[in-house]
DNA sequence: GGCTTTATAGAA
DNA sequence: TCTATAAAGCCG
């Protein structure tokens, strides 16, 4: 065990000891903060970030040491918690083995909590949650012994085990294996004095990188911006980047170079992406560019190498990470640069338990670490754009495409002047214009971002819909699984033969496409295409999304049906056509952000076309071909549509241009809901520039067998929340069953 | 989060 | 009155 142990409890007894300190540790644990603790005697002594075992009621819990004093300023943070009197605190058990946690990341555990109102424990549990006690253990290996080979029988079986020896250890069962031995052999020229044991050195986990391994070639306008943001990382404190490049304008060549230069001055990287499906591709390029691998970070890692990587980023071994928005919550003792790719992505926001924004919060981890921040995108969100605007970010843009490719052209389908067969969803001139690029032995490529059949399954006979009996949602027709999906909550149900209403056989009819009907209907009208469907349904692991993204790029592929996942930046040289199943999708449904998250998805998508030498085209399928958003796209003037969207959000103080929290009443009736979300609406506080909206039934109305209902708090942007709904919510009781959550700055608005 | 204490409803 | 179970309270 690498702890050092008060030796067994004795001193815990004669306690009273007025030479130790008393301590504040923080436990992963929903405590309102620290609790305090008896430290070492000395000449021990524990640190700030010292991870500790301590006594709670009767179990052992790990724990951290943290600041006696807090640094968030204080009407945001907290009240701190009465100490209690020395003698009724109890001493700290053992220190572990482990790396310490670093100042800035114990600041920003801090600072989140204080900002996303959740308690500290619960943030410093996302920060540990992969640490590991033991350092890696040395194994043993065999050198050669000192014993006179030719005093020794030698076998034949002993020759080679011999023979396989290196100047370097090996263990016994690779010896075996080199010399195609049983262990025994080994283990007897052990015994007779020919090898002996050695410890064979850890591995470094990471291999070392090369910031000048191969370094690309830039264009003018590449190197300008790389050189920028080179020198931002020389300033060594905190500045923040808004990196706006047309997709295929080779933004990520150009951070790299940022990249690189915290490399050269020894710091470590950290990357976030917003998918760990774009992981895969990422690393690649990484390779290619430092020649070895970033260590990757994100949820679903294995635990032996979730721990190695903990180990690896805290020890400053592992110098560049790239991994999802958990990520933030790594070790890093020694942070130069912060990188958020696709910073205008959605699934940046955590919407469950800790919630968070990975984009804002890696903002707010490197001023804490005074590190530059450098946030990329084609489509950059409203937030960053205003950023800028007001100067608080630096804009860097990258205007050309790389290597001379053209932005694809966007052409409108008004559905309305081409409709499609009866009971069909593509219009005759998307079908055609797909026949033309298979002439051309080009791809093509269908969005629609709905999994599933279709949305609704609709009785004929008596109207009935089938919906989910947890959510205010419509159960999804999966048709490969034969069941109906709820995509809320998980649940299922078989396809039922007669309507569960009105017992009509045959009745259900499917209503509305999703991309298995799509690719139905592909299929009927494309009989030769090889066509590939891209779904996170269908893609289970980043493995199975790169093989496909690499048979894509291998021309394996004619035709691909995909939902969001292909609007990642993925690179397909041999696409020249996209064609948007429903662009109207998305728009209504009363989310304020519907329009930009719209534009910024068909964007994207657009921006798969045309990559490589033939130019792109992308068609659109609309119902309202004269809305702003599908103008927005067929000028392909992002930035005017932005700033159209700002000026509908700056009047009402809709963020970026004011801020918003979210309350979630729920409760496991609705009239419980109700009676709460109204006695907590008549509670609202009254100050100026602070405007409650609420309490309207939430979305999803009811979730996940919950009954919900939202109120929306908005103020101005220099009015903090956080105070504001401390004390809205201080004296509330809430019974059992019920529950109030707290979103600010809410994404999402399901 | 998990363990202990306390409240509450149902059955003998 | 006893007991099973659920909710509330506390942990330093």
């Amino acid at each position: 065990m690498a702890s050092m142990t008060l030796d067994d409890g004795a001193a815990e007894r004669e306690s009273p000891d007025a030479a130790r300190p008393r301590l504040s540790v923080l436990l992963p644990l929903p405590f309102p903060g620290p609790l305090d603790y008896l430290g070492f005697l000395p000449p021990d002594t524990v640190e700030p970030g010292d991870l500790v075992t301590v006594p709670l009621g009767r179990r052992e819990e790990i724990g951290c040491v943290w600041d006696a004093t807090s640094t968030v300023p204080a009407d945001f943070a907290p009240e701190p918690s009465q100490p209690i009197e020395r003698r009724r605190l109890r001493p700290v058990r053992a220190l572990l083995g482990t790396p310490r946690i670093p100042e800035t990341l114990r600041r920003f555990i801090d600072w989140l909590a204080a900002y996303t109102l959740t308690p500290p424990g619960l943030v410093l549990a996302m920060a540990i949650r992969a640490c590991s006690a033991e350092p890696p253990r040395p194994a043993l290996g065999w050198v050669r012994g000192n014993a006179d080979p030719t005093e020794v029988r030698l076998t034949p079986a002993r020759r080679k085990v011999l023979d396989a020896l290196g100047n370097a250890p090996r263990t016994t069962a690779e010896l075996a294996t080199i010399a195609d031995v049983g262990p025994s052999v080994v283990r007897g020229l052990a015994n007779v004095g020919l090898i002996r044991e050695m410890v064979i050195p850890v591995a470094a986990p990471f291999a070392a990188l090369d910031p000048d391994f191969r370094p690309p070639v830039l264009s003018d306008e590449q190197a300008i911006v790389a050189q920028a943001l080179s020198e931002a990382v020389d300033a060594r404190r905190y500045s923040a980047t808004l990196l706006e490049g047309v997709t295929g304008s080779g933004k990520t060549e150009v951070y790299l170079e940022a990249v690189a230069q915290a490399l050269r001055q020894g710091r470590q990287v950290l990357v976030l992406l917003p998918e760990i499906a774009l992981s895969a591709q990422w690393t690649d390029r990484f390779a290619r560019r430092f020649g070895a691998q970033a260590a990757v970070w994100h949820s679903d890692l294995g635990a032996k190498r979730r721990r190695m990587t903990w180990r690896a980023v805290a020890e400053g071994q592992a110098r560049v990470v790239v991994g999802a928005r958990s990520a933030l919550f790594l070790p890093f003792p020694d942070l130069g640069l912060i990188v958020v790719d696709e910073e205008h992505d959605t699934a940046f926001k955590q919407e469950d338990g800790v919630t968070y924004h990975g984009r804002d919060m890696a903002v707010l981890r490197a001023r804490i670490a005074d590190v530059p921040v450098v946030l990329v995108s084609a489509t950059p969100s409203l937030e960053s754009l205003a950023n800028v605007e007001a100067g608080r970010y630096a804009h860097l843009t990258l205007a050309a495409r790389h290597g001379g490719a053209v932005l694809p052209e966007v052409g409108l389908i008004d559905m309305r002047a081409h409709p499609p067969e009866r009971g069909l969803f593509l219009s005759p001139v998307l079908t055609e214009a797909i026949n033309e690029s298979f002439a051309r032995q080009e791809q093509a490529m269908l969005f629609l971002n709905r999994r599933g059949y279709a949305p609704l399954t609709l009785c004929r006979a008596c109207g009935f819909r089938m919906e989910c009996p947890n959510c205010s949602a419509w159960l999804v027709e999966h048709r490969a699984r034969r069941e109906l999906a709820c995509h809320h909550c998980g649940h299922t149900d078989p396809l039922p033969p007669t309507c569960p209403n009105c017992q009509a056989e045959g009745s259900l009819v499917p209503i509305g496409p999703g991309i298995e009907r799509i690719l139905e209907e592909s299929r009927a009208l494309f009989p030769d295409a090889r066509i590939l469907v891209m779904a996170s349904d269908t893609l289970g692991s980043p493995q199975a999304t790169a093989d496909a993204v690499r048979r894509i790029a291998a021309r394996e592929v004619d035709l691909i049906i995909g939902t969001q996942i292909v609007a990642k930046g993925w690179h397909f040289p041999h696409l020249t056509l996209v064609g948007v199943v429903d662009a109207d999708l998305g728009l209504g449904g009363g989310d304020l952000r519907a329009a930009e998250r719209t534009v910024q998805l068909l964007h994207q998508v657009a921006g798969r076309a045309g990559r490589a030498e033939a130019p792109g085209r992308v068609l659109l399928q609309s119902y309202v071909s004269e809305h702003p958003v599908m103008q927005a796209l067929v000028s392909n003037d992002y930035r005017a549509f932005m700033e159209q969207e700002a000026n509908q959000r700056r009047p009402g103080f809709w963020p970026p241009y004011g801020r918003l929290a979210a309350l979630i009443v729920s409760a496991a009736t609705a009239e419980a809901a109700d009676a709460l979300a109204r006695t907590i609406g008549e509670h609202a506080p009254h100050l100026p520039g602070v405007q409650i909206l609420g309490p309207a039934p939430a979305p999803l109305a009811m979730l996940r067998g919950r009954h919900r209902r939202r109120l929306l708090l908005r103020t101005r942007r220099n009015v903090a929340v956080q105070p504001i709904l401390r004390q809205w919510l201080a004296g509330l009781r809430t019974a059992s069953q019920e529950r109030v959550d707290i979103d600010i700055d809410p994404v999402s608005f399901l």
